[in-house]
RNA sequence: GUCCCCAUAGCUCAGCGGUAGAGCAGCGGAUUCUUAAUCCGCGGGCCGCAGGUUCGAAUCCUGCUGGGGACACCA
């Protein structure tokens, strides 16, 4: 805390006013309104009220400028000590001394135009509302120069509510993830998906590659995980008999973390009955190209010094076909040896032991062949291998109906025809136990009520996952999966 | 988990073996139309932490802590 700050509030208190004072403080207008309305006299400007942090003094002798920010943005005040003639200490010691930049202020007065033009509160009463105990990192900026900018990104990420305060840009990113969600929302409701919400904590995790997170129950003395995917029981609810939900699901994974990576992440998923992979395809296509149109107002985004157009329809590229163009051969036609030479060929660094031929593969894929990819693409018809919760391909044999959408060299979005043939469901998970046997930490566990829900008749269904954070990430151009995080996990500070 | 980089005033940074610096913010004064207000004056630091080298360390070395980036992992 400031020093000087703290013995304010003493000296505040002694001249009778309460920093921090019970009574509210409606106010009648915002900064916006009045800059917006003020010139056509739209509304009545003789008696407003208006609350934010005073964010800039300019004082000089018996009149001062001052700034006040609020949610929508700055407006400049005009205090004069005449207005105080009854209690001139407000004026010369209040406002001039005692009200530092931060402070949070109600003003009420009436609305005038400066000699230099400049739309101004002429401030006739003011209340301090809350006093602000810390210096603040205010920026000054010109064309010229930039001053104490805050940008260190670690006091950012462990102090976001200072860096919201500092940063319009930042509140900016948070209000438009708000609006994605909003537009994924009013998509899938526009074609009455149901919205559900299910468990956080799992007694049998899956519906994901993933390490989970444990935690205990007491009341049960039962282990549990927090979910990595919801996938497994949004599909029960099919099983049940609605033929479309959905969850915007908050999922934690035990895994590193980067810039594309946080323990806990959002995902919205949704399954709809008597569908497949292909009609989901379509689906994500105008999904994508509605929500960048609401949320940023065009289909055209900037991304990492790049451009990408969100308008559908989006590039389709088998995943072998995709293979075969990276390295110039069909890998399924290559034996593990083989594999390993081209993994070698391309310096990729060869997988710890034990690694089987679709290990390889997919390394393949996903140093060769994803990164380029930079416009939206459908990956599709992925191996088995890789896919257990998918169904098999209708025509091709080693292959299943799913496609992942890649935009900006990373995965978006990842979709099945869902696996609903109860027998080869069982197979495929008995081969993930195996994995996990052998070492495989982040093979699915067997789930046998989930098995048995496929037992009573799971509709032919799409499934999709589609990643929110980077899906914010691409459509307000951040360069980190922090920066659309409230409060991404830091590593708490020690001392 | 590995490697590289960073840590100096509230903020942003300079200084890189010889007394700790600047701008913005702050404090005191002047100022009734300023807007990066201006003018005069002033204070502010365990130079991340702990060791070591040296006559002398913010500066060189080692370890630790925290952060950033890359890799690995996360198909």
């Amino acid at each position: 805390m400031d020093p000087i700050r703290q013995a304010k509030v003493e000296e505040l208190r002694r001249l009778g006013t309460e920093p921090f004072p019970t009574e509210p403080f409606p106010t009648n207008t915002t900064a916006a309104e009045i800059l917006r309305y003020y010139p056509q006299q739209k509304l009545d400007f003789k008696a407003v009220r208006l609350a934010g942090r005073l964010w800039r003094k300019r004082l000089m002798g018996k009149a001062s400028f001052a700034v006040l920010r609020d949610h929508t943005g700055d407006i400049q005040l005009y205090f004069q000590r005449d207005d105080f003639a009854e209690r001139p200490e407000l004026y010369d010691t209040v406002f001039k001394k005692l009200l530092d930049l931060g402070d949070i202020i109600g003003v009420e007065g009436f609305v005038f135009t400066t000699k230099t033009g400049e739309i101004t509160v002429h401030v006739q009463r003011f209340r301090l509302l809350a006093k602000c105990l810390h210096a603040l990192p205010i920026e000054k900026e010109t064309e010229e120069k930039t001053y104490a900018a805050f940008t260190d990104p670690e006091l950012r990420y462990r102090m976001r509510y200072v860096d919201l305060i500092v940063h319009p840009r930042v509140r900016e990113i948070f209000v438009r993830r708000t609006a994605i969600v909003q537009a994924i929302r009013d998509f899938f409701n526009a074609r009455g998906y149901l919205e559900v919400e299910t468990p956080i904590l799992q007694t049998i995790y899956g519906g994901a590659f993933a390490r989970p997170f444990t935690t205990h129950l007491h009341a049960l003395d039962l282990p549990l995980f927090l979910r990595i995917s919801n996938e497994l029981f949004l599909k029960r609810l099919i099983v049940g008999g609605f033929p479309a939900v959905y969850e915007f699901s908050k999922d934690f994974r035990n895994e590193g973390i980067d810039r594309y990576h946080n323990p806990e992440f959002t995902q919205v998923e949704l399954y709809v009955a008597y569908q497949d992979y292909l009609w989901m395809m379509e689906l994500v296509e105008q999904l994508l190209e509605t929500v960048a149109q609401k949320a940023v107002g065009s289909t055209v985004v900037e991304y990492a010094g790049q451009t990408i157009d969100f308008a559908a329809p989006y590039r389709r590229v088998r995943y072998f076909d995709a293979l075969k163009e990276a390295v110039g051969q069909d890998v399924r036609a290559l034996s593990e040896r083989e594999l390993l030479a081209l993994v070698q060929k391309y310096e990729l660094p060869v997988p710890e032991p034990p690694y089987e031929a679709i290990d390889l593969i997919a390394l393949l894929f996903d140093k060769l062949v994803e990164p380029k990819l930079i416009q939206p693409t459908f990956v599709l018809d992925y191996p088995e291998a890789l896919s257990p919760l998918a169904k098999k391909h209708r025509s091709e044999p080693g292959v299943v109906e799913r496609f992942e959408l890649i935009v900006g060299g990373k995965e978006l979005a990842n979709a099945y025809s869902e696996l609903n043939d109860p027998f080869d469901q069982r197979q495929r998970l008995e081969r993930q136990a195996a994995l996990r046997e052998a070492g495989g930490l982040e093979a699915m566990p067997m789930d046998e009520d989930f098995l048995r829900a496929l037992e009573y008749g799971l509709p032919p269904t799409a499934g999709l996952g589609l990643g929110i954070d980077r899906l914010t990430m691409l459509l307000c151009n951040a360069p980190s999966i922090q920066e659309v995080l409230f409060f991404p996990l830091l590593r708490p500070q020690s001392g």
